[in-house]
DNA sequence: TCACATCTCGGAAGCGCTCCCATCTCGCTC
DNA sequence: GAGCGAGATGGGAGCGCTTCCGAGATGTGA
């Protein structure tokens, strides 16, 4: 078995609890047994054991992560900002993948019971009020990009209905007037809020919305590329199409290059997540910052908060969407820079 | 506090050895009193705390991850291998990322001490036998990708050489005499490695390797950019140029396109990895396949043998990379098809 | 010199669980 | 009917750590 608190304490001639002490600053100790320990410490290679100490302080210093899917250029953004902002609180992420059925969701919270402080959700494909009981009780929850409605839980998301009519607002600034979009899957709460935005933006511009302009698409590739055909087979066409997220955006730009349309000279396209693909497109995408970086971060914030403050209360914030200009539009691109890869 | 392992013996009237045997199976107890326990255990909603298990057992179910990045298309592919072998095998990760100098990595391995049962680390950056003393003794490791000589640690990871004498062997097989190479950061070994495999391809094929053709780069796009205009500036240029990887890949095609040169029309370029997006890209990449979700699964089918099976010993694993013929190479292009998005 | 505060430290319980050991009860065999 | 093995269960120690409580030792002021 390694070296625990108890052989430092032997071989220092001391107390588990002195030792503990130093190694937690936790009570004033004589500054030369202090040395002695920490010297005959650190030539044991003694190292505290986390799960002992998790199950005594009923604290773990971590969090738990639950993903729908680990595919894509989408979550791995979101959980670098988790990441991120787990290592700046010093905190560690113990992150599960793929639960699509309640059943999945009871499984991995069972197997990471007692070992989180806290827990970030995102599961667009559940309803918040199916599973909350689900939860374990005592562990302060966020869920990412969720209904807000019919809950007491944490939710964080951007604000897709301002995304969507920032979008469309873009396209018809560039002088558009028929405008189309391809929406995402609609069993999602995002699909919906887009689509109003781009209804909201038609609608202050006085521009008629027309059904047959609205095609759906499921946040797929192979659905952009369908839904730019479905549009462009309408008549008249539209001269712009706002895609949902950027997959179907680029999805849709290559079936209209291929159909032998020009972008943005013929049809302009605009996407919606600002992917890190994105501005290496051709053309660059001109698309909406989901701000996928920043929703881990604050996702890491809001428990910290639940974890170390008193504030206990439910929390709902939604980030600000912006608009990112670049080449598919047809504006002048004012790219803001990013670093490369 | 929670409900545990005592309330519900208490409530059902047994001891705590009694529940625990009938949670974990682990001896005969009576068919009636299991029932009752599994009865009053559903109602008070008992779920069994895993860090007490963790604990008493000296067993985590859970494996530490260190990676150095979770920027771009790389890592999360590995992860995705790491997470989806991790769930078939009922276990858990926990994740950390940036581990540049061996201080960092010291002090991620403090704060996994006790709770991971195994151990992957990839961290090209750093020489193995440099941190080998900082891992804890009784944690099995697999390195991905690192050095095999100076140290007895396991290690997983693609057959380089063997990936670059592909990519070169196919453009000399399309008729290319003159091939350059654009290399990856000289202080990882893939980048020797890959570029050892250039050298013995262009060997076997008794083509003349000229240095000037040979032009550093670090991984990353730009790098990709310059390093083609930095070839395309010999004379004679190249006709064609395996990048050491697919960002640089992608840059150099794009660098090549904007300084007015058709690929693979006037240039054939060949990458390395097939990420994600390397069949999205136009032209579609040829590049190697560098099975980045294969080497997570493999990771964990490693620790797993380790950490359940008898077997203790080091394990060095190269797992063999494979040809995926795409557009940009000027081959006909004979896909294999891969699910959209 | 004595009362008392302050500093330093050890003992031991407790966190929630597992598992060895002991006990008790049946049911069977000779 | 005595002896015995198997099955069912409880008691309690122990996993490595923290922390409360209290005991010595030392210092301070009157």
């Amino acid at each position: 078995m390694a070296v625990t608190i108890r052989t430092v304490a032997e071989e220092a001639g001391v107390s588990p609890a002195t030792v503990s002490r130093v190694f937690n600053d936790t009570a004033p100790v004589d500054p030369d047994t202090r040395e002695d320990i920490l010297e005959t410490a650190d030539r044991l290679g003694y190292v505290p054991n986390a799960t002992a100490r998790s199950l005594s302080l009923d604290r773990t210093h971590t969090f738990g992560v639950l993903l729908p899917f680990l595919t894509g250029e989408y979550f791995p953004e979101v959980i670098r900002g988790l990441d991120q902002a787990a290592r700046d609180h010093n905190r560690l992420l113990m992150l599960s993948s793929s639960h699509h059925s309640p059943e999945d969701l009871r499984r991995a919270l069972g197997s990471m019971n007692g070992r989180i402080d806290g827990l970030v959700l995102m599961l667009p494909q559940l309803d918040p009020a199916a599973y909350r009981d689900h939860l374990p009780a005592d562990v302060p929850a966020v869920l990412l990009n969720a209904e807000t409605e019919g809950h007491d839980l944490s939710v964080l998301s951007i604000d897709n209905r301002e995304g969507g009519r920032l979008a469309t607002r873009h396209l018809v600034d560039q002088g558009h007037e028929r405008i189309g979009i391809i929406t995402g899957d609609p069993a999602t709460q995002e699909t919906h809020e887009r689509l109003a935005g781009y209804r909201a933006a038609l609608r202050n511009a006085n521009l008629p919305t027309r059904e047959d302009w609205v095609v759906e698409g499921d946040f797929h590739r192979a659905s952009g590329e369908a839904g730019a055909r479905t549009l462009l087979a309408t008549s008249p066409p539209p001269t712009a199409v706002f895609a949902s997220n950027d997959y179907m955006a680029m999805g849709a730009i290559r079936a209209l290059q291929a159909d032998g349309h020009a972008v943005p000279g013929d049809v302009a396209v605009v996407g919606f997540d600002d992917l890190p693909n994105a501005e290496h497109f051709s053309p660059a995408l001109t698309t909406i910052d989901a701000r996928m970086v920043d929703l881990g971060t604050e996702a890491i914030a809001l428990l910290m908060e639940r974890t170390e403050g008193e504030a206990c209360s439910r929390r709902v914030r939604r980030l600000a969407p912006s608009l990112r200009v670049r080449s598919s539009c047809g504006a002048a691109p004012c790219d803001q820079i990013r670093p490369t890869r």
